[in-house]
DNA sequence: CGTGGTAGTATTTTT
DNA sequence: TACTACCACG
């Protein structure tokens, strides 16, 4: 089929909104697609009609999507359905774009130099210096066991502050600006609730509440001045106190905006954490000069950077205004606001004349990225900040039955942060239009505990696929990883595929850590004059694949305890088995040969490969014969070979566990790709191994690695509600259905922003209803809650 | 009955 | 840190 022919026959196929949407061509257009309501393809089809119906070019329409995954679906198809235009079409997501911007115009950034990505460590340590900077007066530089209690708060603080596209200099200008009004709204709050609440202190707070208000007003959200921000709350209790003539919504203000200080005045909560603040404020303009000295950037600053020098940078601006003419954006509900800052700049040209061709799509019932800086108020607000705009919304759903939805709707309704909301007229019903779907079931099942509920999956899982169900269209969704570890443990011990895409600590990878153990024993014996690390080898030698008996080991140790020098391993040279001599002489000799070799090749020995595993490792005997070597080897210690490969993935082992093997190999591969990062690309040698782990170890950071574990092609797949945005499956099992769940609280946060700052990124209460919503969403035939009435703690 | 103080408890999701 | 249960008191 031709390629107009194949874009000609899906655009038949629309119903009457998503047609509306497609043609909608110019001006802002806001388009509200519900689950299972067709948005990519409504996306990807508009993208094909702005090129047929006007002489726009594909390299000048823009796509912006969250996710890699997300970018690749679209750019694959709008292939489809366009041919190869579609790969000219500008498909990014936020960061790729920033980036891209970055690297086309060096010149307005970084003053042209090349900068590195920050990760987790470099943050953390370049973090860790403005921190000693910091006077022992200074309310962030409190310390615990040498680390700073405030480090990975603050971390999480500026992360915060830059997805809000907020600089240390606008940070800085809101916190000045509060600490001029706070002392007032303190003494004024201490005159109305300093003594108990009675009637006449409704009369008093509704005095304060008009006072507080005609405070000088500023620019939008971000910006709104204090005063105003504790004057609409007090003056919504007022109301309310009021109505009922009770004093209990004023109890209510009272707990949540006010605090006894230290002298036992009423204070507003802002006025104990200023200190931290302006802490904070420093913190982070120290962290940035930092960063940019040692020429290196985070994800976050990508964007912050781009939006900052588009603000200021009229010429580029205009330049990128006329490059892109039409704008897309997919997944509104999770842009934050340093996203919708660029959203917003790039359809800020004049010629638009406030309607600029800005297209965005997305649902506010399924934004769960809060946690992310993600704010809901970007969509239900777009109404107000694109005055003429198009509204059209999807309602024909493709996915689920009518009973699934009904149930959906009724969940999500119990929030009141939606359109619906705000917009009398929108109706987001929606209407399942896929009949050959026939009658699915919903089922609660409330369990005694959770051992019960799993075991209740496992067995209806094994019935349905008995009966002939597809196990890849079978999802088992929870909220947290916690959760699936357990049920996935159940349902490969019943015998049920599975296909769960979990992220491993590297670190904690049972090869791997050993790996990490030995090489940690091998660089003591490389470090002249230092003690061997003899305490590792009771470790080291009661891993399996060495073959030794406890008897040996047990022996060993005796032998230990009896010298004078009390080692291990000066013991097990001397042992009556010629394998425990073996093993310690070749470690005596590979510590000796790490004063020369790479990491790359004493790895291999230690797994015993042949330079399989590792590029540039094993195999060349030529440099392993080198004299350079200081103790000489005798022949049998040269043939010596690590059994750790063999007995592990060797081809009998491996039979079994192939997935575990291909599990080790990501690991290492993660491993040793962020070592050679950390080491800026320097050689590698096994001491780097010590430091590069004890530093993470220390900062507490986890190496993540996303290898599926995939027990089977056709598998039931195991994953939280996060993960499972966007995907569909016939029969979908959302467990541990309980409050604490799915609507427990957070983490608490040590370094609260300013009231009038609301970008806090821990979750609000509906944002766990939206989780649910999403969750339940997924199913299109059958859809499992399920519940326990115990915890494992009674 | 509402209020205010104290004591005890719990602790994620991931581009 | 933030929340709840609990209890004493006005």
């Amino acid at each position: 089929m031709s390629q107009t022919l194949r874009f000609d026959e899906a655009y038949k196929n629309l119903n009457k909104e998503q047609r509306m949407a497609v043609d909608t061509i110019d001006g802002p257009v806001m388009v509200i697609a519900g689950p299972g309501t067709g948005k990519t393809q409504v996306l990807a089809l508009r993208v094909g009609n702005i090129l047929k119906k006007t002489d726009t070019r594909p390299g000048n329409i823009l796509c912006l999507t969250f996710t890699d995954a997300a970018a690749i679906n679209m750019r694959e198809r709008l292939a489809r359905l366009i041919g190869a235009e579609g790969y000219k079409v500008a498909v990014h997501t936020f960061h790729s774009f920033a980036s891209d911007i970055i690297s086309n115009y060096p010149e307005h950034f970084y003053n042209g130099a090349d900068f590195l990505p920050a990760d987790n460590l470099k943050q953390l340590e370049i973090l860790e210096e403005v921190f000693a900077e910091l006077p022992r007066s200074n309310p962030l530089s409190s310390k615990h066991e040498d680390t700073y209690t405030y480090l990975k708060d603050a971390k999480k603080a500026i992360q915060s502050l830059k997805r809000a596209g907020l600089s240390p200099e606008e940070f800085s200008a809101i916190i000045e600006d509060n600490k001029k009004s706070i002392g007032q709204i303190s003494t004024g709050i201490e005159k109305v609730f300093g003594e108990r609440l009675s009637q006449k202190s409704i009369e008093l707070a509704t005095t304060l509440a008009s006072t507080l208000a005609e405070a000088p007003q500023k620019e939008p959200r971000l910006t709104g001045s204090l005063s105003h921000a504790v004057a609409l709350s007090l003056s919504r209790a007022v109301a309310l106190a009021q109505e009922t003539g009770k004093t209990a919504p004023l109890s209510a203000w009272k707990e949540k905006w006010a605090k006894k200080d230290e002298d036992g005045n009423r204070v507003l909560k802002d006025a104990l954490y200023v200190g931290k603040m302006e802490a904070l404020m420093f913190v982070y303009r120290r962290y940035r000069e930092l960063m940019y000295r040692e020429r290196y950037y985070d994800f976050d600053d990508m964007l912050l950077d781009v939006v900052h020098e588009l603000s200021k940078n009229a010429s580029l601006l205009s330049e990128l205004e006329e490059r892109y003419q039409y704008v897309l954006v997919d997944e509104f509900q999770d842009t934050n606001d340093a996203q919708l800052r660029l959203v917003r700049l790039l359809g800020s040209a004049e010629v638009n004349e406030g309607k600029p061709n800005i297209m965005i799509v997305g649902d506010d019932d399924q934004a769960i990225y809060r946690f992310q800086g993600a704010e809901i108020s970007n969509i239900i607000d777009f109404p107000k900040q694109f005055a003429h705009h198009a509204l059209i919304v999807l309602t024909k759903n493709y996915r689920s039955t009518q009973d699934i939805l009904d149930v959906a709707r009724e969940v999500i309704e119990k929030s009141d942060e939606r359109l619906e909301a705000v917009i009398p007229t929108l109706e987001k019903k929606l209407i399942a239009s896929r009949p050959d779907l026939g009658k699915g079931n919903i089922v609660h099942m409330l369990l005694p505990t959770r051992t019960h509920e799993h075991a209740y999956m496992a067995r209806e899982i094994h019935r349905l696929i008995d009966g002939g169900a597809d196990p890849s269209e079978i999802a088992v969704i929870t909220r947290k990883h916690r959760e699936l570890e357990d049920i996935a443990r159940v349902l490969v011990a019943t015998g049920i595929p599975i296909n769960y895409e979990r992220k491993q600590n590297v670190f904690e990878e049972p090869h791997v850590k050993m790996l990490i153990v030995m090489g940690r024993f091998v660089a003591s014996l490389m470090r002249d004059g230092k003690e061997p690390a003899d305490h590792l080898l009771p470790e080291i030698l009661a891993a399996p694949f060495w073959g030794l008996s406890r008897e040996i080991i047990w022996e060993v140790s005796v032998d230990a305890l009896n010298r004078r020098d009390r080692m291990w391993l000066s013991a097990m040279r001397e042992h009556k088995d010629a394998k425990v001599r073996d093993i310690a002489n070749w470690f005596i000799r590979l510590g000796a040969d790490s004063h020369h070799d790479p990491l790359e090749r004493i790895l291999d020995e230690l797994i015993g490969s042949d330079g399989v595993l590792l590029p540039g490792g094993g195999g060349d005997e030529e440099v392993h014969d080198d004299s350079l070597a200081p103790i000489p080897p005798t022949g049998r210690i040269r043939n010596f070979k690590s059994p750790f490969r063999e007995f592990y993935f060797g081809k009998d082992a491996r039979a079994n566990s192939e997935s575990a093997y291909l599990l080790f190999l990501s690991s290492l591969r993660v491993f040793m790709n962020t070592l050679k990062v950390f080491k800026n690309g320097k050689p590698l040698f096994i001491d780097d191994i010590v430091l590069f782990v004890d530093m993470h170890k220390r900062h507490e950071i986890a190496l993540p690695d996303t290898t599926p574990f995939v027990s089977a092609k056709k598998a039931v797949h195991l994953m939280t509600v996060h993960k499972a945005k966007g995907l569909e499956f016939e029969t979908v099992f959302v467990a541990s259905c309980q409050e604490e769940i799915w609507a427990g609280r957070g983490f608490p946060n040590k370094l609260p922003f300013p009231t009038n700052l609301p970008i806090d990124p821990s979750e609000g209460g509906d944002d766990r209803l939206r989780n649910f919503y999403v969750a339940l969403t997924r199913a299109k035939k059958h859809l499992y809650v399920t519940s326990y009435r115990k915890s494992d703690a009674g």
